[in-house]
DNA sequence: TAAAGTCTGTGATAAAAGTCACTAATCACA
DNA sequence: TGTGATTAGTGACTTTTATCACAGACTTTA
């Protein structure tokens, strides 16, 4: 499906210039994916780059024993350095893509990426500000494994998960957050009743209530 | 210093084209820095990218407790993302970066890269591929970290070390191995004295060397 | 060559994280 | 409504990593 440049320019505003907009409601694809949706398996091919419009999209790391690492998420207009990479490269993806919830995005043909570079400056920028900041968070993802402990982890990334949603209750499982820190359940569901005993978080079934969201 | 074309062309060949070979003898600047120079500290300011003509430079994240971690090595040719992202950005430089043996290098004044993407092709391309040899450099300190014990961490480093240096005998203390690895002294020290009982490397005082370079 | 400095080895102990095993609570829906 | 599935809590134990303390070996330099 395409978007009308009108509905485009409401979400770009004047990030991209006219006639960008016009070839982007041209040759963007416009889509919908439910929260879980996998975008992107690691090892798949990528044939075009998403921009998200709006939702959230989360960015993981596999190994090679199934364990998974959460790397970073995207949001509003973000986009996926990965995809830049590996698209211009005829790659497979070294990442996993998963929406965290509902996601609207645009996903543009991996040939326009490189034309649009020499031909829009706009794109450009866009692109080169698409690597800095994936940079950044991958550097953000390594300072959290290397140098904090579990426990910090777990509620720093309770923390990114509230920024993403602008709330500060989560419908998610001890299970998966395990996966997200690339640790098990158990130690998981021990973390988080630590941090109910110290008043930070108020669990229930399927469900986590950040409490002193001032403190990381 | 400047190089004169003739020598830039023996080092890049025909990774870039005539005119930027012109230019780059022209404002790229020569240097030779010994192993131990900081070229960039952690918090600095970058007002130049440097590319390495050989030798090694290893670029290393730090955490506001002094702790560093090693994230890759930049090696013949090789350029650095952060410098790329921090120049166009005037930001502070998110890493540090310590030549690891005597290095030869060339750097170019910033306002150069921007503008040589639109003028060379072949530049574009290179600083491309720059960002996605980095991203991924990035996304391997990552699994190292993430999904690795220790012991092999330390085997996977100095197997990269011996790839670096195309040798298998490192002078290298045990609490310079620490640092890298983000761990301290005695743990590295215990580590390796079990690689060496199970015959995977002979120590000295100042010398590590490896014996069974096949197995990762 | 003696003294000071650097590097390495290692015991003892603690803290952090991982694993196994089982129970209890809650939910979905037949 | 009750039966099976999912989710969470926790004890017991092991492994991994960190920390403290100290001794011995080697190097440098006065």
């Amino acid at each position: 499906m395409k978007l009308d440049i009108q509905t485009l320019q409401g979400h770009f505003g004047n990030l991209f210039e006219a006639n960008l907009l016009q070839e982007l409601s041209q040759v963007g694809n416009y889509m919908e994916v439910e929260e879980g949706f996998t975008l992107m398996r690691s090892g798949g091919y990528i044939r075009s780059i998403p921009i998200l419009l709006n939702g959230s999209v989360k960015i993981l790391r596999a190994d090679s024993e199934g364990r998974e690492a959460l790397l970073y998420y995207l949001g509003g207009l973000d986009s996926c350095a990965m995809s830049l990479t590996c698209c211009l490269d005829q790659r497979p993806s070294e990442i996993t893509a998963i929406a965290d919830e509902k996601t609207k995005l645009i996903s543009i043909p991996v040939e326009k990426i490189d034309e649009w570079i020499s031909k829009y400056s706009t794109w450009k920028q866009f692109v080169f500000s698409t690597y800095q900041k994936r940079f950044d968070d991958l550097l953000g993802a390594i300072d959290q494994i290397a140098f904090h402990k579990l426990d910090e982890r777990l509620l720093g990334l309770l923390n990114r998960k509230s920024k993403q949603c602008g709330c500060n209750v989560f419908n998610i499982t001890h299970e998966e957050l395990g996966q997200e820190l690339a640790t098990s359940r158990e130690v998981v569901s021990r973390l988080l009743k630590q941090l109910e005993r110290l008043g930070r978080v108020k669990l229930s079934r399927n469900k986590i209530e950040l409490l002193n969201t001032d403190k990381v």
